[in-house]
This record gives structure tokens, sequence and C-alpha cells, in this order.
DNA sequence: CGATCGATTGAGCCCTCTCAAGAGAGGTGG
DNA sequence: CCACCTCTCTTGAGAGGGCTCAATCGATCG
């Protein structure tokens, strides 16, 4: 067997499946291996594929018709991606690259039809996947609606944290690296702005921070920052 | 019968399904008019039904925790709404609001899991619904974080052009009650900016508008300023 | 050890928000 | 049918947050 089912079956993606039930889904996976800063997809490419994460840590990022780039969400372990196929689009609508050395489980988009029919539990805990990214973007909307730019900085950090924190002596480090331009993509900034404000937290020691590298030291501070300060409407 | 199957059969929603299983369908909705300001429900409250629009216009809005609202999308007739059971909600996460008198079928939301499991057509139609969603929300994100206000606002008008424009002698009339103050909920800025705004395109023929009302009058200049102006990235 | 990529910081400006009145439209009740 | 009241829209003045432009510094990698 490819992938051995231990791996999944915890996801929440499959709840309500028998062993045999996953034995027969992961047959058709595929592990695939990507790099550091290699592109497991481009946007506007065909979808010949989708994912769920194994190891590492996946940017999916839009570009838009001007040139620029704005990062839609970064994927943990355990996480599907890449789904384009389950919502009826022939092609990526975004890139996803792996930010760290990362381990991909894959399906053929061509298994998915097959797949749901045979397990509808699938489909329901894909639509709830789905969902749940609906929201969190609904959510983006509102805080770039009445957010001011440090707020939102604050909110996409600690949301990081949650998601790919790692405990260090320090605080909390973001556990891949990510930049200024990258946090900049995520809260509708610049990379100016997002550097002048860590460096002021910086000087509060609220965060610890450097090349592409970010550790909160006082997440109850900046929590307390992001909903606290910047309301503009 | 309660509802005919006529007035829903063209609906993507039920595309892939046979006449006889529309039938089964339609058996447990229930048509309801839900006169123009009423709410057809609230936002928290719990989730007991799921919606399609069959005519009038429905406004979908969240409220923040510190009371701003945020208009997250226009409702046109064909389309499903309030569907917090096939995501996995309990409680609804906005407030739809009818904003013409207008008519829904309503399902109740413990048919939902029936209904999808004897209809595997309708999960993936639904999937697609929503991942349609995910995609505009994508969109609007990418807006805010790229367009200046001006040209935000233009968007927005077209987009509400094209999904519920009225052709009148002058020009596209957005067939249903909308004010500046919608208008900022749904672009992320004020009232103020918006009457400053639009007044500004009357002087210059692009719209005429009053209360409650706008009329675009020339479409493609209106689209020339939603693309080339306002980049701010 | 040079080259490249990311981060920092200053100066200046402009878009948009805030604050503040006031005017017009439409509905309601006497 | 008129007076009043409320809701929506308009417009001015002023401030400021965040962007643009520009230059320099530091770190990482080959």
């Amino acid at each position: 067997m490819a992938v051995d089912r231990s791996l999944v079956a915890h996801l929440p993606l499959f709840a309500g499946l028998g062993p045999a039930d996953l034995d027969v889904i992961l047959e058709s996976a595929r592990p695939v291996r990507h790099p550091k800063n290699s592109a497991v997809f481009e946007q506007g490419e065909e979808a010949h594929s989708f994912f769920i994460l194994l190891n590492g840590h996946v940017r999916a990022a839009k570009m838009t018709p001007a040139g620029q780039q704005i990062v839609v969400r970064y994927v943990t372990p355990g996480e599907m991606f890449g789904v384009a196929v389950a919502i009826g689009l022939k092609t990526y609508p975004a890139t996803a690259t792996a930010v760290d050395d990362s381990l991909v489980l894959a399906w053929p988009s061509s298994a998915w039809a097959g797949l749901v029919a045979k397990h509808p539990a699938l489909a329901a805990n894909t639509m709830m996947t789905i969902g749940e990214r609906l929201q969190d973007s609904h959510t983006r909307v509102i805080e770039m609606s009445t957010q001011q730019v440090e707020g939102r900085i604050a909110r996409a950090l600690l949301r990081l944290a949650q998601q790919a924190g790692r405990k260090v002596d320090t605080g909390i480090a973001i556990d891949f690296p990510i930049s200024r331009q990258d946090i900049a993509e995520m809260t509708g900034s610049t990379l100016h702005t997002v550097s002048r404000i860590l460096s002021g937290w910086e000087g509060q020691g609220l965060v610890e921070s450097g090349r592409q590298r970010v550790v909160i030291t006082d997440p109850h501070r900046l929590f307390a920052l992001s909903e606290e300060g910047g309301d503009k409407g």
C-alpha cells in the first residue's frame, strides 16, 4: 500500500469513514515531496489533482490582473488544498507554494466524482471545510472594512501563531519562514508599513523578529491591540 | 402540491435531477412571503431552515462585535441562501433582510441530510454554489487590498447591475432600493465618501441617483474607472 | 567574499475618514 | 391637505493613517 492509513485516519475530513473505506480512498492517492519554495500548482493551470498536506507548510496566493499578489491562506498539515475540482473549477484559482520542505498526498481530480459518490461522508466533510474557508474569508473582509492596518497585522500574527505556532523560550514562534512582504500580502498593506509596525512592537517587547522570522513574545498585549485599537468605521 | 416544479426546475442547483426527484424535494418546502424590510432570519439565531429566493431581493449582512454592519451580498431570485446547515453551522452567520417584498421557498434544516443522501447531485451543486461564494469573497478581499474606494464602488455597482439590473431609458437601474450607506457597507467605506463619489459621477454623467436609487448611465466609462483607476499596492 | 534578497527608516503627500451642519424627500397624523 | 417628523443625502473643513519614493543597512548563500 502506498500510504498508511494511520497517517490520515484522525483527520476531520475522514470522519465517519471506516478503515476499509479509508484504504480504498488512499489507494488512489500518491505521496509527493515538494522542496522549499517550489510550487505545488500554479494559478490558471489545469486542476489535475487535489491534495492533503501531510507535512510542512504551503502558501496559497492569488495574483491580480495588475500583477500584485495576495496571500489567501497558509495551509497547515492535515488540511485539504487545491480542491478546485470539488467546486467545479477546471483550473486552479490560486498558486500553492511550499514555504518549507513539504509532503503532500495527491489524488487525481478524475477520482473525485467516484470518491464522493462512494463515500457521501466525504462530500459532507468537504462542504464543511469549504464553508469554514468561506467564513474565514468573510471575517477577513470585515477586518479589512473595519480595522486599521495595525489591528489587522496583530490578528494575522495571532492566527498564524494558533495554526502554526511553536513554543520557544521567548514566546511563540511562527513555524515557517514568513517575510514582511508576505504579511503585507495577507493584510492588504505594504511591506514598508508592516516593517514599521513590527519595529515599533519590537521596541515595546511585543514581538521579536528578523529575516523571515516572527516570534510573539507577548500574545496577550498583542491581542489587546488587535481588538481595542484601530476601528475606523 | 405546495409548490410547482416549473418554478425551480431550471435552476442550476437542481441540475441533474429528474422531475420525480424534484417533486419529492419540493414536498418538504414551504413558500413564505416576506414584506419589504422584514428579516428572513437573524445572525446568531438557530438555523432552522434554508432557503431559495423565488422573488424579490434579500440582503445578507454581518454585524461586527463593534456593532458595524457589513453587507455580505445581495441575493437574487433563483439563489440559495441561509445554507448554514450545509456547512455544519447551528446558527446563521449573518442576517438576511428582504429589501423588497420577497417570496422565498423554505426547507427545514432537518430535511437537509436526507435530501443530500437521496440526491447526491444536490450535494455537488450546493458545493459549487458555496465554491462560487468563496471565490467572490476572495475577489472582494483582493479588491479591498489593491483598489481605492472609487474603483471598489464602481465594481460593486457594475456587479449589482449585472445581477439585478433593469433597463430603463437612461441606462441600467439597480432594481431594488439601495442607499449610500448600503454601498458603503459593501465596499468598506463610509456613507459620506460614497455620497461624494456618486455626486462626482453624476456631474460627469456616469450615473443618475437619488434616494435609495442608482441608475448607471454610462457603464462603459464606469468599467474603465473600475480597472484603470485606483491601484494602491 | 561578493552578490542578492530582505529589512529598516526618513520625508512628504494624498486619499479617505471624522466631525459638523443643513437641505430635500417621503411618510404620517391631525 | 397641510404641518411635521424622520430618514437619506449633500457638502465643507480639517486631520491623519498609510502609501509612495528613496536610500541604506544587514544577513544569507553560493
